[in-house]
DNA sequence: ACCCCCCCCATCCGTATGGGGGAGGCCTGC
DNA sequence: GCAGGCCTCCCCCATACGGATGGGGGGGGT
């Protein structure tokens, strides 16, 4: 019997996974989750083997809470649950020690096998995104996520603490443009916003 | 002759000096400017020996028009006008090549004073922020912006590119808490913002 | 005792920010 | 000749952010 805790914060998609897994033998449903603290909480109080995790879940995200379990469960194994099949996610997930990694549009089968694969101590990586991985891992050495010369102008200058307005006004620029240069930095750097795209970029010596 | 332009957003400002100068023998008001473009095309084309400069102003703000001049036009002795003593400004003044600091308490003969001492290649500086100037300038050595522990807790999670609700999350604070640290970790460094924050406390490796 | 710093919290408000789209021009390499 | 990168710009919209302002409690110095 795999114990399995599925988190996801739409109601629809805990359904849907319920259905999927009920049927199975060697599956059993001991607990859902909604956010990451019910997560959290759960884990500590319900021994399971595998937990369901959505990528993307208000409040703290899926790969915080996946952070937080290596830590506080490393013996619980994580399987993320996408939509995006972007490298940078999947690059993260697998980082931060997920050992599986599905699209929502995998069917009942494919969650079967990820799962078993998965609770027997295997690693199951979804077809359709070992491509983004394998781009996200040859990355590590090569262009890895470089800027393009704009990109980096306009970092610099938000690292000087100008906002948006001011970096147009100096490079001459509209604000959308400028906004759309940071935009494609935030993604390529796999970043949020721009404190952490400061951060990485001074870390990596992309600016300084 | 000591030939003046004046840049001030607002207009009662521009005309309270302009009234101010007018009367004096030795001085002659050769241009006005509401922002820092106009003063920088001013600069270039008319003659000047000082520029009176406010602090703060829209888009460009004063410091940032300071910064341009002293490259572009260095020449040129500035003296600034500001509402604030606070240290950072007037060190930051100073140290982008200020040649004279005054507060808008300033009566019609300490302006004099300043514009005639600056004038004449000598630094003026308001004897109402020596103090904060002084402050400053040694704080360049003992306590250099330090942070309490927790704002540099803060700062760490927002360089992980983590929003204010989530580092309340993170540490069990309310998001106001959150806030407040990271107002007053910005005043201790300087900084407008998060991202400027963290590329200050980076460099310095406050954090890492 | 008093002051100052650190810790913690709150409300109001304007606006900068970032996410979601899309679009056209230019140049380079295949 | 055309795919793909870069540069440039546009719209909409929710909300995260930062500024202003205020408060309370605790500990350490002088």
């Amino acid at each position: 019997m795999i114990r399995i805790i599925i988190a996801d914060d739409h109601r629809v998609v805990r359904e849907g996974l319920r259905w999927m897994l009920d049927g199975e033998s060697e599956i059993e449903v001991v607990g859902e989750a909604s956010d990451g603290d019910e997560l959290l909480e759960l884990v500590a109080s319900v021994p399971a083997d595998v937990v369901l995790l959505d990528v993307s879940m208000p409040g703290m995200g899926g790969l915080d809470a996946l952070e937080q379990l290596s830590s506080s469960a490393p013996q619980v194994r994580v399987v993320m649950l996408s939509m995006h099949d972007k490298p940078v996610y999947v690059r993260r997930a697998v980082e931060l020690g997920a050992a599986g990694y599905l699209l929502k549009s995998a069917g009942r089968d494919e969650l079967m096998r990820a799962l078993v694969a998965v609770a027997a101590g295997n690693a199951y990586i979804q077809g359709e995104v070992t491509g983004p991985l394998l781009e996200a891992v040859a990355s590590t050495e090569p262009d890895e996520g470089k800027l393009s010369p704009r990109e980096l102008e306009v970092l610099a200058l938000v690292a000087a603490g100008k906002e948006n307005k001011q970096v147009a006004r100096e490079l001459e620029l509209s604000e959308a443009t400028v906004k759309s240069y940071l935009k494609s930095a935030y993604e390529r750097l796999g970043v949020s916003g721009r404190a952490e795209a400061v951060a990485v970029a001074l870390r990596r010596g992309l600016i300084d």
